[in-house]
RNA sequence: GAACCCGUAGCUCAGCUGGAUAGAGCAUCGGAUUUCUAAUCCGGCGGUCGCAGGUUCAAGUCCUGCCGGGUUCGCCA
C-alpha cells in the first residue's frame, strides 16, 4: 500500500504542476508541529527560490486550489510559506478502512552479505550488530517487495585456516592428514570440535604473532590449502562443518536465518579465470612483486593505495575473494543491490573492491554498497569485554540477557505461575527484544554504549516495552473475543483515535525511509512513538467496558489494527511478541 | 602526517535533501488514575546544538578554520 503522505504528495504536486510549477515541490510530510496540522508542505518556499518569487503568494495560490479538495478539513499557510494541512476524519476514516496490501513484488533482487563470521572462531559481540542489523535490513527488503538473498559470506579461506593446520600439525592432533603417502579416504569423523577450535585458533594466531617461522609454517600451509593438497582439503572440510553448526546453532537461536552458507573458498575456482582476464584487459598489473589493480582516481583528495588481488609470495587476499564473489554472485543471481553489512572500519576496503568492481565492469548492473555499523562499547566507553577482558561471546551475552529478563519479570511479579518450559521461553524473547531493540535503535553508524540494565527495562523506549504493549492488546482482544464483542473497521471518536490512525497511516514512511537510509533506527522509533499512541487512547477510553457496541466494536478494530502494525513491525526488527508476559 | 566519522539536556541517544518554538527515553520534581496486566497517562525542571567565522530570507543541518574524541591509511581479515 502506498503511503499516506505519497498519495498527498502526488494531489499537491499536482497542483503545483498546475500553477506552471514542479510537482517535485508538492512533497507532503507528516508535520514537525503537530499542534498546528497534520501535514505540511514546504514547497512553496523552494518553489519561490528557483521561480525568485514570493514564496506566500505561491503558497496562496497553492492553497486556494486545494481548498476544493473535500478531504481537507484545513488549508492554512503559516510562517514564510508552510502549507499545513489537516485530513477530515472521514478521509482518515476511509483511508484505516483500506485493507493492507503486502508490497507486491519489485523485480528487484538485493544480495545481502553479513560478512564477518568466520570458520574455528565463536560469534563475538562483534557479529552481533552484522547479525542484526543485516537480519532487520533482509526482512525489511523483503517486506517491501525485494527478492533478497542473505548471504553468510563465510571467512574460510585465508591465513587463519593455514595457522589451524598448521597448528594441528604440531600438536600432533591428526597426523594422518599430513602424511603424503596416505591415499584416503579420510575420516569422516572430524579430529576437533568447536570447542577444540575455539582453543586452537587463538593459540595458533598468538604463535604466530610470536614466532615468524609459525607464520611462515602457517603461510605454506595457506597455500598448500589452496593449492588442492589433499590431507588439507579434507582436514579444513572438517573445520569448516564443525563451525557451519555450531554457527547455525547460534544465529537460530537469534531468530535468524540466511539463505546461502557461502565462504571465500566457495569462489576458489573462479578466482584464476578472473585475475587472467583482469591482467588481459590491462587492469591488473605487477608493482612490489603483487599484482595490484590501481584505483586511485585523479580527484582523490587522499592516497588511495590499489587493491591487492596476489601477494608477492603467490597468496590471495581478501580483497581477490571479494572480486571473486561479485563475479559470482552477478553470474548466479544479477543482484540490483549487493548491501555489505560490515563493520564501517572496513569502509576503506570496501571503497577499494567497489572502485575495482566497477572500473573493471564485473559488477554487471549492481549497485555496490557498504551499510557499516559502529561498534558496541562497555560501560567505560572502550569496546565491551568480559569482566575478565576477554571478548564477549555472542552465547554470553544472550544468557546474561536471558538471566536479566528472569529478574525482570520477577520483579514485576509476573510468570509465576507459568510452567517452567514458558517462562523459559518468555525469559528468551524478552531477551532478544532487549539486545535486538537496544542495537537497532542505535542509528547505525554510530557507536553505542551496552548497558543491559537500561536495555532490559520494561519501561522506556525498550525492547520489552514494545512487546508488553503488544502483549497488552493480544490480551484485551482474547477477553473481547470470550464476551462475544466482534472488532469492526474503526473510525476515529476522539483526539486520541484521531493521533492513533494518523500514526498507524504513517507506517509506510517509516519504512520507505528505513529502507532508503538502511536504518532500523527510524522503524524502532515508529514502534516506539506507535505504542505511545496506544497507551495514551487506552488510557482515555475503556473498550471492553464500553456500553455503546459500535463505540466498543471500533475501539476494538482499532486495538485490532495497531496489533497487526505493531507486531509486523516488529517482526521486521527481528522481535518477537510473546503469548503473554 | 593525510583522509573519513563523531562532539546536541545531568546520563543514553534521535533530529530526512537547510525551514516554524531543537526532540525522546532515563534521572529528578509535581499531579491523575487504584486499572482492560501501573510495565500507564498528564505536567514541571533541564540545551550559548564543541569554539570562531562565512553562505542564506532561514543553519544543529551547508562551507572554512580551530579544539577535543574515534577510525583507517598495500602484501591480516
Amino acid at each position: 500500500m502506498t503511503s499516506l503522505t505519497t498519495d498527498l504528495s502526488r494531489t499537491v504536486g499536482d497542483v503545483f504542476a498546475a500553477e506552471g510549477l514542479d510537482a517535485a515541490f508538492g512533497a507532503v510530510q507528516v508535520s514537525d508541529r503537530p499542534d498546528l496540522a497534520q501535514f505540511q508542505c514546504n514547497g512553496a518556499l523552494g518553489a519561490a527560490k528557483a521561480a525568485k518569487a514570493n514564496p506566500r503568494a505561491i503558497a496562496e495560490k497553492i492553497a486556494a486550489r486545494l481548498k476544493s479538495d473535500v478531504r481537507f478539513a484545513k488549508v492554512e499557510i503559516a510562517g514564510p510559506g508552510f502549507i499545513n494541512l489537516d485530513l477530515t476524519d472521514a478521509a482518515l476514516n476511509a483511508r484505516i478502512a483500506a485493507p493492507e496490501r503486502a508490497a507486491e513484488a519489485n523485480g528487484k533482487t538485493a544480495l545481502i552479505d553479513f560478512g564477518g563470521y568466520n570458520v574455528a572462531k565463536p560469534l563475538h559481540v562483534g557479529h552481533l550488530r552484522s547479525t542484526i542489523i543485516g537480519d532487520c535490513l533482509q526482512r525489511l527488503f523483503r517486506a517491501d517487495g525485494w527478492k533478497v538473498i542473505g548471504d553468510v559470506h563465510l571467512g574460510d579461506w585465508g591465513l587463519q585456516m593455514g595457522q589451524l593446520i598448521s597448528e594441528v600439525e604440531i600438536r600432533g592432533i591428526a597426523p594422518v592428514y599430513f602424511d603424503a603417502a596416505f591415499k584416503g579416504p579420510y575420516p569422516e569423523q572430524s579430529p576437533v570440535t568447536m570447542e577444540d577450535l575455539e582453543e586452537l585458533y587463538p593459540a595458533a594466531s598468538a604463535a604466530c604473532k610470536a614466532d615468524p617461522a609459525r607464520l611462515e609454517a602457517a603461510r605454506r600451509a595457506t597455500q598448500q590449502l589452496q593449492d588442492g593438497r589433499p590431507g588439507y582439503r579434507a582436514l579444513w572440510q572438517h573445520f569448516v562443518k564443525v563451525s557451519e553448526v555450531g554457527l547455525a546453532r547460534e544465529t537460530a537461536s537469534l531468530g535468524v536465518r540466511f539463505d546461502l552458507w557461502n565462504g571465500e573458498s566457495t569462489v576458489h575456482d573462479l578466482m584464476a579465470p578472473m585475475l587472467e582476464d583482469l591482467k588481459a584487459r590491462g587492469f591488473a598489473q605487477m608493482d612490489e612483486g603483487a599484482l595490484v589493480l590501481p584505483v586511485a582516481e585523479p580527484d582523490d583528495k587522499k592516497p588511495m593505495p590499489p587493491l591487492l588481488l596476489v601477494k608477492s609470495d603467490g597468496g590471495v587476499l581478501y580483497g581477490t575473494t571479494d572480486m571473486a564473489t561479485v563475479v559470482e554472485r552477478v553470474r548466479d543471481y544479477d543482484p540490483d543491490l549487493i548491501l555489505y553489512v560490515v563493520d564501517h572500519r572496513q569502509h576503506g576496503h570496501f571503497e577499494q573492491v567497489f572502485r575495482a568492481a566497477r572500473k573493471t565492469g564485473i559488477a554487471g548492473k549492481a549497485e555496490l554498497e557498504h551499510a557499516g555499523f559502529g561498534t558496541i562499547n562497555g560501560p567505560d566507553g572502550k569496546p565491551f569485554k568480559t569482566r575478565a577482558g576477554g571478548v564477549m561471546k555472542l552465547h554470553d551475552l544472550i544468557t546474561m540477557a536471558v538471566t536479566e529478563a528472569k529478574v525482570r519479570l520477577a520483579e514485576q511479579g509476573l510468570g509465576e505461575d507459568y510452567s517452567p518450559e514458558e517462562h523459559e521461553t518468555i525469559a528468551r524473547q524478552i531477551a532478544l527484544a532487549t539486545i535486538k531493540f537496544a542495537d537497532l535503535s542505535n542509528h547505525r553508524t554510530t557507536d553505542y554504549i551496552f548497558d543491559l540494565e537500561r536495555f532490559s527495562k520494561f519501561e522506556g523506549k525498550t525492547g520489552p516495552y514494545l512487546q508488553y504493549a503488544a502483549v497488552r492488546i493480544q490480551s484485551i482482544l482474547r477477553k473481547a473475543q470470550g464476551e462475544g464483542h466482534v472488532p469492526c473497521t474503526p473510525a476515529i471518536h476522539s483526539p486520541e483515535e484521531r493521533a492513533l490512525v494518523l500514526q498507524l497511516l504513517s507506517l509506510g514512511d517509516a519504512m520507505q525511509a528505513a529502507e532508503q537510509k538502511r536504518a532500523p533506527n527510524i522503524l524502532c522509533d515508529y514502534a516506539f512513538t506507535l505504542a505511545q499512541n496506544f497507551s495514551r487512547f487506552y488510557a482515555a477510553h475503556h473498550i471492553l467496558s464500553e456500553s455503546d457496541a459500535a463505540l466498543r466494536a471500533s475501539r476494538l478494530g482499532l486495538c485490532a489494527r495497531v496489533l497487526a502494525v505493531m507486531a509486523g513491525t516488529l517482526d521486521i526488527l527481528g522481535i518477537a511478541v510473546p503469548e503473554r508476559m
